[in-house]
DNA sequence: GTCTATAGTATGATAGAC
DNA sequence: GTCTATCATACTATAGAC
């Protein structure tokens, strides 16, 4: 069923024309996701932000269910490329903890740069048929499993606390994360302030601890002997 | 359009059956709605999830988005209930950390313990109908005001932190909250030791602060000066 | 209070012209 | 690569029998 592949490699302008013409339906096909949810979506609707009709759609693709797949996946991908991009800029003794917060900060970074992509995975992800969420699965686990190894890796050399399990800790701050999307408005300030401000509450929650204890913002407390 | 009101008060009998059938209706469309999205599920679904045939779903309501409505704004009934069901059982004295900590423990309750309209509330509120949303307005807006005072009143206490915007820590707190029925599972534990993980995070973060200053679970920590 | 039958509309997908 | 036209199916909602 695949077109548009394998084209004469002379032809720049065509290839990237058609390059264009599939990203565009599957960005008009994201937005329109997130807004309305997979089944509410037509694919006369997509095709219309797009500007072509229906009917042309299956050139570039074969069922709704495959640009589902697609939107979803590059959701995540997304959101991955833009942690590993932070974590791996880190100095090569980075501490566990500053591991957490350089993904923290591109987890929330990918989610809020790239929203249409993003927050219909977190929206319908729940709502999709379950062809769709098994050919998703792979990409989703992976990136689950990145988070897996990084809190894994800062509870063992004791810079998590430990009387919480790690897989509630783990899924409370992914989807504390999340979440956000729901919510975040660029409008009110930057996206850096937002970000501190999301991870000292994930670091730190939101009790207040005295001016002696609260450093500047940006700073992160370590442990503090009693 | 109203009917099965005002009937005959001596028909216990009847005026149950009548409740009942439109419960039943309301549960399983709550159900449907959370698992397949509100306009991915079809009358027929809910009429056989029930029991009987889509037409006889008119009698009791006048239209699909009659149901949608009366889902949503349970969800939060339910959810707000709870919260000041825990919050007015405190003591006169309680601080307004105390105070959030109920509300926390409530609205979890609420949440995982009516899981269908609550999570059907969250995961569809974004993708709902404009004019379902109008209507859904007035009770969704009255909760979020209960939480934005009890906020307001615990940050001019000086009993949370004040340099993370209100509005944030507000959003962040209720938003890492109702992303728990997304990944809760009971069968993980018991409902109150979740609680109890969940608010410990909320308040202090997932940092490891050192043994001499955890307090055992279900005690939280307040101000330590230096 | 529930049923059957159906009106009126919209959907995903396909075929074939250009 | 996009179009028009259409098939087969499904939807919400209504009307009227029981």
């Amino acid at each position: 069923m695949r077109k548009s592949r394998n084209r004469p490699s002379a032809a720049r302008s065509t290839a990237d024309t058609d390059l264009t013409k599939r990203a565009q339906i599957l960005d008009q096909a994201a937005k329109l996701f997130r807004r309305h949810g997979y089944a509410a979506t037509t694919l006369r609707q997509i095709a219309e932000a797009t500007g072509i009709k229906a009917g042309s759609i299956y050139y570039h693709f074969s069922s709704k269910e495959e640009i589902l797949v697609e939107v979803m996946d590059t959701g995540i991908r997304m959101v991955a490329a833009a942690v590993r991009e932070k974590v791996d800029a880190l100095p090569a003794g980075a501490s566990n903890r500053e591991r957490i917060a350089a993904a923290v900060e591109g987890h929330l970074y990918g989610l809020l740069h790239h929203g249409d992509f993003t927050s219909a995975n977190i929206r319908i992800y729940g709502q999709i048929p379950q062809s769709a969420k098994d050919r998703h699965r792979i990409v989703r686990l992976e990136y689950a499993d990145y988070w897996d190894r990084l809190f894994a890796k800062a509870q063992r050399s004791g810079e998590l606390r430990s009387d919480v399990p790690l897989s509630v800790m783990r899924l409370f701050v992914l989807g504390s994360l999340n979440f956000t999307v729901e919510w975040y408005n660029p409008k009110r300030g930057s996206f850096e302030s937002f970000a501190r401000s999301i991870s000292a509450l994930v670091f730190d929650g939101i009790l207040n601890l005295g001016k002696e204890l609260r450093r500047p913002p940006g700073r992160r407390r370590v442990a503090e002997p009693a």
